[in-house]
DNA sequence: AAATTTCAATAGCTTTTTTCTATCGACTAA
DNA sequence: TTAGTCGATAGAAAAAAGCTATTGAAATTT
């Protein structure tokens, strides 16, 4: 006894609208005895007489019509189903796993997230944050989709593409020795205690080697575990740290009297940001949009901090 | 490009559950060529990559993950619906048609729905009142499953069971003349006006062939839509009529002093009751036990009134 | 009553689909 | 480099679905 098929089930449709075994067969464009067979197997199926022979127009057992009822659901499903994939073949439709690096998505997100969803009502974000370097094994593990962090992001079968370049301010307590300077050099930097993230976050490499360049001494028994942490490090007089421009701009600002954001006169420190991806994974018309997103975002709410990448 | 199979679907879920070509062929019991196949035909029937092969576990896509959420919802369908047919089979499930007469549909049935609705909690009931003449029609039509009524019914491919005989019993107003006799006889019904139903009903026939038999008048020129404009009649002083005792029992009991029930001398009168359904509509167990359920109702309820058919 | 028509089932054969085995090519791990 | 894993591909075999022709049963017409 064979396996139930979406075909008999349509068969049975057919049959059910025209009550009658040759107009069903010509409606689904077969023969008249493909049909009946159809037929009989799906009884022999569900071991259950399904219509009424004989002649007059065929009729449907109860256990027929309820049968029929639920066979109908299942083809409506599945149309459905066909129909979906003509929207999903945007690939801004579903479900998107966004993985965000928690040194941008707080800051960035709320924006790109009203904006995907006024352009593509369809899409629904699954955005979870993580350390860059959790985030690529998640990526890589097939946990998220695309990532949104700080490049670069090494790892086999991954593509990124960079979206803008953010400048990394030094910011110390009001009351730091650095606070006070017109302009910073890479020889004031020498001895001076620097805060980082922990190694995790690629923001730290990038502290890491400058302070190896300048002499700067990188604190690393105590490790922030989010800017704000940082922040509250630096507030503290623990030492100084870099910080990128879209974390001072939303938390920070201009005004805060206990922080003091410090002129650089080495060429400006910036980090790259932008999206990784499998190579794999295809949809790559779908990420570019998600690209021009955000980049769309970056462009209108923070013109002069960022520069944006062109491509 | 082939159609969508429910084949395509599950081998979709075995991969997705299992991450693993192999793997979830093993699972689904064919080769690791042939899942691979239905897969790709799959994504061409959608023009949609759902899955990122490569090393490692098999990822779907997003597109991938929205297609497998709907496919299961459709496989489980699919998995209720062979799981219904079992309950099917018994025949007391889903819903049945039931066509029944006025002039036995209000005062039975309500005790019938009730019993069949303990007994059978799976059975939806779609019962409608026809006159016996269109209860034949829809009943042949395919539009009733079962007819409860007044047999015999007549029609080619049509089964019946007898239930129960009922008696009718002679009324009339309590000023006519036949309310005082003591003990009627035929001679005493000749020339009188005997009221009826119209002939689409099967009490028509058999008071017609009484009044026939005896001399009574048939006043064909009222004739009535229901037992209790009937009865209306009766009451107003238009004639005599018979009315079966379930009526009686239920709309005039013993205690309406504008009516009389008359003694009748001949053997009593009755009229047989009974299921009828088609002859190829199959679930002959099923329909016994409707009318095992009636018969229970009618003996616990009209024990008095009525003869019980024994089969 | 016999002949004709209608309708679905059945039989036998053909086409299409599905599956299998075997093998390939890409990649990984030793 | 070698062996092993994984999924894709090729070609043949098996299974399923389809077709034509015919049968059998019932209904209608002659």
């Amino acid at each position: 006894m064979s396996d139930l098929t979406l075909r008999q089930l349509r068969y049975l449709s057919a049959l059910a609208d025209t009550r009658h075994f040759r107009k069903a067969a010509e409606r689904e464009g077969i023969s008249q005895p493909s049909l009946s067979v159809q037929i009989s197997n799906l009884e022999e199926t569900l071991a259950l007489p399904l219509v009424e022979r004989g002649r007059g127009p065929v009729t449907l057992t109860p256990a027929g019509r309820e049968v029929l009822l639920r066979a109908q659901a299942i083809l409506d499903d599945v149309q459905r189903l066909m129909d979906v994939s003509t929207t999903l073949k945007s690939g801004l439709s579903g479900t998107l796993r966004l993985g965000v690096s928690p040194t941008l998505g707080p800051y960035l997100m709320p924006w790109v997230v009203a904006e995907l969803h006024g352009a593509y009502p369809d899409l629904s974000l699954y955005i979870r944050e993580s350390t860059p370097t959790d985030l690529r094994h998640e990526l890589e593990r097939g946990g998220h989709d695309i990532v949104l962090t700080q490049l670069p992001m090494s790892g086999a079968d991954l593509t990124s593409r960079r979206l803008f370049r953010e400048p990394l301010s030094l910011v110390a307590a009001s009351d730091h020795p650095l606070a006070n300077r017109t302009q910073i050099t890479d020889h004031d930097l020498a001895g001076q205690a620097i805060l980082s993230l922990g190694p995790a976050y690629a923001l730290h490499d990038q502290i890491a080697a400058l302070c190896a360049d300048t002499g700067a001494e990188l604190q690393r028994d105590y490790e922030g575990t989010s800017l704000d942490a940082l922040r509250q490090m630096v507030g503290m007089g623990m030492g100084a740290t870099f910080l990128p421009a879209l974390y001072i701009a939303s938390e920070i600002g201009k005004t805060d009297p206990s922080l003091t954001i410090c002129p650089m006169k080495r060429p400006a420190l910036h980090r790259s940001v932008g999206l990784v991806w499998r190579k794999r994974s295809g949809n790559l018309s779908a990420f570019d949009r998600i690209a021009d997103a955000i980049t769309r975002v970056a462009k209108d709410r923070f013109a002069g901090l960022i520069t944006i990448e062109t491509r």
